[in-house]
DNA sequence: CGACGGGACGC
DNA sequence: CGACGGGACGC
């Protein structure tokens, strides 16, 4: 559902050369499909090099619609490969219209490995309707981008429709994540919609749920291809955001499974597309067989979690409740095929302690991929298992429900800053020096439970966003208040502050962070975090935008002059008032999100023009550093000023975090160690380092990393949080 | 070659 | 407080 497209360089891809480097793209979109992570992998990659567009699609790729999964029985994935290409189909085609007037159009975007026309079989009358065929999924999906509903054929009516054929997602292993969204303002529109919902990730679809006369029913469902944005947007919209004009806020949550229609049962059991097939509602009646469904469509969760035998996927999910986050109420509609995330993985497994350092990195990026299971695997055991090299994972949840306990905070604890801390890195540190994990314990950790708390507030990843986002992101007013103090000169307080500040650059950058660490601090304190979130997030509704200046939101709403529609600034009419507080608060609006590939690196979404990037955009990293200056003091202050927020339930909390932050800025540390020996890996490589590396062809750096071992397989994980520690860190530190 | 029958939770 | 659109399989 972009209804912006990045058109970068048409025709660039056109010729037959494989259109494969498209550097920037493919990352950030699911990872191509097909049995991704399960092949060897030598060096082929599921979609980069695994695809040979060139070579037609063999004979078995012509299968008709309807039996996604019939060519991939239980997952395995069938050498002759009957379908490395994608189709799309694409509606509202004039009938007059011809290959050639198609095909150009969509060779702007991708290698058309075929175009065909579906006429009608008994009078040859042209239907209106085609099928295009790519090479990949990448292709496939920025021809999506640019042209679904933006471009109109000659004598069309209307722009085209181009989608996915029936079943392509599915055999493409591509999941969705669909959330089900409730208390929509009734006349917000589809894009109102996706820029709400834009901030935690590309938003692939919306759909707005209309009665007869198409009213809205204030209600719908937003897709995303990754589990991590819907998280994160459950976490940051759900009871939290309200729309303007609404008296409740929205609601978010997995969508129930579709019901499917009469007679579309076929092939696919439950829910083809985004099925999020609870396979456990009480009452479900599966013939048994279906059971398999899971491993059907698991293929591609499987995919994400390499490291985890497909077996307990599902049923441990079925338990649980959903994020386990007191703001959701019936979680139980997680995506649990896809869920697949990390966390449950762990459950169950043979290998406990360590899963607690796979799971983890796993369910930050709970992407699909990481198909280098078997190399990698090995290195990770080992250190793993000795549960004495662990203690930072350990320690990190030292509250935690243990890895049994299926309960829904279990479920998304693991996220979170633990992945880096892995328990990897630490090995590797090891060697390294184990001196340095002592040092600078007290600031680090001081700095991470003043981060923390704030990040519960900030989460914007969106310069503007500060100044409008959904409340998240805006600051409490007494913080806004206590700035000065960051200003402190002791230098004690100064190195916080530069600590902090540090932090906070990387975590606000990051929206996953931010979740994770709200499921981490949720895992990690279950009652009294709980408490604390739901009280932030009660402070947040108050914040809403839409809400109108709360009690709490008044310095803000004051200062920023209720810019309502700040967030969307294409559409809102409010920008007016922006200019002025841009210029005073030097703010540059920014639309790009740091986000985490599959392989655990991050790159960067733009939600406006749905344009993807390995490297880091100036305009987000000006703004960050715009961000920094005006609040760099915020998170110190604001843990400070948390008190006169939340009262009575704020000491306890912070006490509670602490212990951990500790632990967590051991861990920083040896990820600070490790580091180099990570660096010099790239380096062995060709590439200086991760900035570099985003140069570099995301398949190329995945191969990489994959040839790499061990190294590689701790990149993963550590990338998210390490990289940002590295990345972000001032000298200073 | 053969292409979807049959039933249709319960709050 | 709302639960799933709309065109669909040629060679």
């Amino acid at each position: 559902m972009s209804y912006h497209s990045a058109r970068r360089s048409p025709g660039g891809f056109r010729s037959g050369a494989a259109p494969h480097h498209r550097a920037f793209d493919s990352p950030p979109r699911r990872s191509p499909g097909r049995g991704g992570g399960f092949r060897p992998m030598g060096g082929e990659g599921p979609g980069e090099f695994g695809f040979n567009g060139h070579q037609a699609p063999p004979p078995l790729a012509g299968q008709k619609r309807g039996f996604p999964f019939s060519g991939r029985g239980g997952g395995s994935p069938d050498h002759l490969d009957g379908g490395n290409f994608a189709k799309l189909f694409v509606g509202s085609v004039p009938r007059t219209a011809t290959e050639e007037d198609i095909r150009p159009l969509f060779e702007e975007h991708g290698n058309v490995i075929e175009v065909a026309l579906i006429k009608d079989k008994k009078t040859g009358q042209h239907q209106g309707c085609c099928f295009i065929k790519y090479a990949t999924s990448e292709e496939a999906d920025q021809a999506i981008r640019a042209l679904h509903n933006q471009h109109t054929l000659p004598g069309g009516v209307g722009p085209i429709q181009v989608r996915y054929a029936d079943g392509e997602r599915e055999r493409l292993g591509a999941v969705e994540y669909k959330l089900f969204v409730g208390s929509l303002n009734k006349q917000a529109t589809v894009k109102e919609v996706e820029e709400i919902f834009s901030k935690y990730g590309r938003v692939e679809d919306v759909y707005l749920m209309r009665d007869e006369k198409k009213q809205s029913r204030g209600c719908g469902f937003v897709k995303y291809s990754h589990r991590d944005m819907a998280l994160a947007a459950i976490n940051a919209l759900n009871g939290i955001y309200t729309m303007r004009g609404c008296e409740q806020p929205l609601i978010v949550r997995f969508a129930d499974p579709k019901r499917p229609r009469q007679g579309d049962s076929r092939g696919l059991a439950f829910g083809g597309p985004g099925f999020g097939p609870r396979f456990d509602a009480p009452g479900t009646r599966h013939p048994s067989n279906i059971t398999d469904p899971m491993g059907d469509r698991m293929p591609p969760s499987n995919a994400w979690h390499p490291l985890h035998p497909p077996n307990m996927g599902p049923s441990s999910n079925a338990g649980f409740h959903g994020m386990g986050s007191p703001l959701l109420p019936r979680s139980g509609d997680m995506a649990l095929p896809t869920d697949a995330g990390g966390p449950m993985t762990s459950l169950g497994g043979p290998i406990d302690g360590r899963f607690q350092v796979q799971s983890i990195p796993m369910s930050q990026q709970p992407m699909p991929q990481i198909p280098p299971v078997n190399q990698q695997i090995s290195p990770l055991q080992k250190p793993v298992q000795s549960s004495q090299e662990l203690p930072p994972s350990h320690q990190l949840y030292p509250q935690a429900p243990v890895p049994y306990p299926q309960t829904s905070l279990r479920q998304h604890g693991q996220p979170q800053l633990s992945l880096s801390a892995g328990p990897l890195p630490s090995q590797k540190i090891h060697g390294v020096s184990g001196q340095f994990l002592t040092s600078q314990p007290q600031t680090q950790q001081s700095a991470l439970s003043a981060a923390i708390p704030q990040t519960h507030l900030d989460t914007g990843m969106q310069s503007h966003t500060t100044l409008t986002t959904p409340n998240q992101q805006q600051v409490p007013p007494s913080v806004q208040q206590q700035q000065p103090l960051q200003q402190s000169p002791s230098p004690l307080a100064q190195m916080l502050s530069q600590q902090t500040q540090t932090l906070q650059a990387s975590f606000h950058s990051s929206q996953q962070a931010f979740s994770q660490l709200q499921q981490q601090l949720q895992m990690m304190q279950p009652s009294s975090q709980a408490l604390t979130l739901q009280q932030n997030a009660e402070a947040n509704k108050k914040q809403s935008q839409w809400a109108g200046p709360g009690p709490v939101a008044q310095t803000v709403a004051s200062t920023l002059a209720a810019a309502p529609a700040a967030d969307v600034p294409s559409s809102t009419p409010a920008n007016s008032a922006l200019p002025a507080i841009n210029q005073n608060m030097a703010l540059v609006k920014c639309n790009w999100t740091e986000h985490i590939s599959p392989e655990g690196f991050k790159y960067y979404y733009n939600s406006v023009t749905g344009e993807s990037r390995w490297e880091k955009p100036e305009e987000l990293t000006l703004h960050e550093q715009q961000k920094q200056q005006q609040r760099p003091s915020v998170q110190q202050s604001q843990t400070q000023s948390q008190p006169s927020i939340l009262p009575a339930q704020q000491v306890p909390q912070i006490q509670q975090v602490q212990p951990q932050s500790h632990l967590q800025g051991q861990v920083l540390h040896q990820q600070q160690i490790q580091q180099p020996s990570l660096s010099s890996l790239f380096q062995a490589y060709g590439v200086t380092g991760p900035q570099n590396v985003q140069e570099v062809g995301y398949k190329q750096l995945q191969a990489s990393v994959i040839s790499a071992g061990d190294p590689g397989r701790y990149s993963q994980g550590i990338h998210s949080t390490q990289e940002l520690m590295w990345k972000n860190k001032p000298a200073g530190v």
